[in-house]
DNA sequence: GCCGATGAAATCGAATTCAATATCGAAGTC
DNA sequence: GACTTCGATATTGAATTCGATTTCATCGGC
């Protein structure tokens, strides 16, 4: 009898093949290395991500469920292009949704919930002078999550999750024109504050603000 | 030069048969065939269907990312179980985006839909004494749908595609408990008036009144 | 007699192979 | 010279096979 050596353990992580194609194929998406619009070439991703057809092909399906790529049967698989008719009906869908969320989770977070909404709180303030983009994005993207989780509702958190997805690789697109970004960012503590103190008006409030602020922005430089 | 066989014109419906095997386990699924929290056994629905692993399989996936079936890593692939928390977070997310949806429509409807719209009211109106209950569900359906296709909003009209088959699932679940089904269809007329009339107020409440009618229903018969 | 461990069988995940279709290019004819 | 058609190649869709893991049952030991 042997012990278990220390790669089993740490492998333990590994998800399913399928699973792992598709949150790397999703994060290239979502971050432009896929172009939208562009051709998906199956076995380039096999080389690139070194798996066999069937889980990439998996993968590419429940993207494609999710809207983020396109299948034209015997065609090929296309990423989903962007366009401003794309960024109105998401804003359109986000802001009721999102709204909702932001009141639910002020009606129901719970006391674990809320010391993760004031550790967030506290992420914000320590923000400083110039930090990089990547943090900015990813830090955004937890306040986010953790709102949806907030709500308790997990069909409205899955619809949440896949359109933040839309939101954040047309954020992506117009990175480099948009600015005050930490500023974009600071604007959550309000919403946070609100959750945290159960106001679900001004969660409301709040959250409506912040969507809106980031269509009008973000349709600004398109 | 030959014409157009018929035959083939029918069969152009045929999509892939992953599309084909999507379609009828969703079918299965939502009329109860399949029963709620049964494990789902790959093998039988293989010679079921009449389909390969690979369709079967790829069907499967789909139908987990829009939360029908639910996949545990080599344990098995389960039916989503309902039940009333399930039914309580669905009505809440489809009362937003519905209400979102009958708005939109009433202000965007086309010449186009609105031809659409007046046939269906015609259709409802043609309902006598006791109709049966597939026809009734079928033309609930195709309401529902209508409506979300004048929304022009290709996100909103998706997830609530997706929502309205868990629903519609729910609604199978107390079907037998239900009466008054042909009137809680009838109830739609004032609604599809609205729409055509391009009044979003009144589309609104008559969506909230009917959304919130479905879930008192349902749930004094759970 | 009960609990645990080991092995076998069944089922799921992945990969490879087979088949069909679409596109692109070349050649021939008008 | 241009257009159309036929064929070849590449790529996608489907099926089967291989491999791994989990569960259940049986046997042995305590």
């Amino acid at each position: 009898m042997r012990l278990v050596d220390a790669n089993q353990v740490l492998h333990r992580q590994s998800n399913s093949l399928s699973e792992e194609a598709y949150s790397k194929i999703r994060s290239m998406i979502i971050s432009l290395d896929l172009e939208p619009g562009s051709l998906i070439n199956e076995a380039d991703l096999m080389v690139r991500l070194g798996f066999s057809r069937t889980p990439i092909r998996e993968a590419l399906r429940s993207l494609a469920s999710e809207k983020l790529v396109q299948v034209y049967p015997r065609r090929g698989m296309f990423v989903t292009s962007v366009d401003v008719q794309n960024l109105t009906a998401l804003s359109e869908v986000r802001a009721v949704l999102e709204i909702k969320a932001a009141s639910l989770a002020a009606l129901r977070s719970t006391a674990a919930d809320k010391k993760v909404t004031i550790a967030l709180i506290s992420e914000i303030d320590a923000i400083q002078g110039n930090p990089d983009m990547a943090t900015l994005i990813q830090l955004d993207q937890r306040i986010h999550h953790h709102i949806y989780q907030c709500a308790h509702n997990q069909f409205l958190e899955s619809s949440l999750d896949q359109y933040y997805a839309h939101a954040l690789r047309i954020w992506f697109m117009a990175l480099d024109r948009v600015d005050d970004l930490a500023e974009a960012i600071i604007e959550h503590r309000a919403l946070l504050e609100a959750i945290r103190d159960n106001d679900a008006v001004a969660a409301s409030t709040a959250m409506k603000n912040h969507v809106e602020g980031f269509e009008t922005s973000i349709r600004k430089s398109l």
